[in-house]
DNA sequence: ATTATTCCTATCGATTTAATAGGAATTACA
DNA sequence: TGTAATTCCTATTAAATCGATAGGAATAAT
């Protein structure tokens, strides 16, 4: 199950993408409009910028901004980010691995197998949508495709 | 992330149906094989029999048995038994569908049609796979393909 | 100075998870 | 017929996680 962090999270990077000018947006503002309690998106937008997804500027007239366009920033990363593993299983996780504790053998386990291919198949989504994608803004290039 | 209670069911199962003779598996005897708790097994088996996947035998040389043929049991009937739903948010699940209280309108909600997808991908693993794959047990079919 | 904002730490209640406890019901078999 | 072995059932627990809130410090614009 997704997270309310990473839903909330998601909306609010994709309200930030959709901003024309370029104010910074502010966490009340987003909260309003995408009907997230402030406080817990404060607390969100600050993992986001710690992680280098956003960038802030402090005091009056304040607010967050893309630190990189909208097109060059892959789901991957902010999943990652926000939820933690891709992987449902830590032992078939690429930056979160970690060992399981029963099984002797990761190769002879039945479930390894099976959420290897749930991973790739997550992986080649996340990997192939941006946020610009999400944000549904259209531009030129969507028409050439 | 996938909890202890699916990835054990998962292990279990696999184990019932690599059994070669028509004698139920006991849970003391999987729960040692596969290194799960015991009285947690019994629990997560007593669900997979509620739900018609298992079948029993109580009492002395009692156990438990497959309901369908290995081939015939598919990982989204059981994936939806012991993990819940497969989608990562209930707006987009199949079988276990919510509305948000956040979204006034799904269709313009920037996070649904990526969980569209993400379910769709992770669903399509799931539909291709049944318990004989996990099993890993070779059959003749299997040279055929 | 005043006001508006991000930043930081701590806390809280509710829920879920993983596991355990204890015994009732049932069956095989000596 | 009694004993051992097993599933079945309900309840409980400890720990972790989640979603959210509280309160104020730091910073910047005006």
């Amino acid at each position: 199950m997704l997270s309310k962090k990473t839903k909330y999270g998601l909306k609010a990077l994709a309200y930030i993408a959709r901003r024309e000018d370029d104010t910074p947006s502010q966490v009340g503002e987003i909260a309003k409009s995408e009907r997230i309690p402030q406080k817990f998106l404060e607390s969100i937008l600050l993992t986001l910028r710690k992680a280098g997804i956003l960038g802030s500027k402090k005091g009056k007239h304040g607010g967050y901004y893309l630190r990189k366009a909208p097109s060059e920033i892959l789901m991957t990363e902010v999943m990652r980010v926000l939820e933690g593993p891709i992987a449902m299983v830590p032992c078939v996780s690429l930056n979160f691995y970690e060992k399981c504790d029963d099984c002797p053998d990761e190769n002879l386990c039945s479930v390894h197998k099976l959420m290897i291919q749930v991973r790739d198949s997550t992986l080649n989504v996340f990997r192939n949508t941006t946020l610009e994608d999400l944000s549904g803004k259209v531009t030129g290039s969507d028409f050439i495709k």
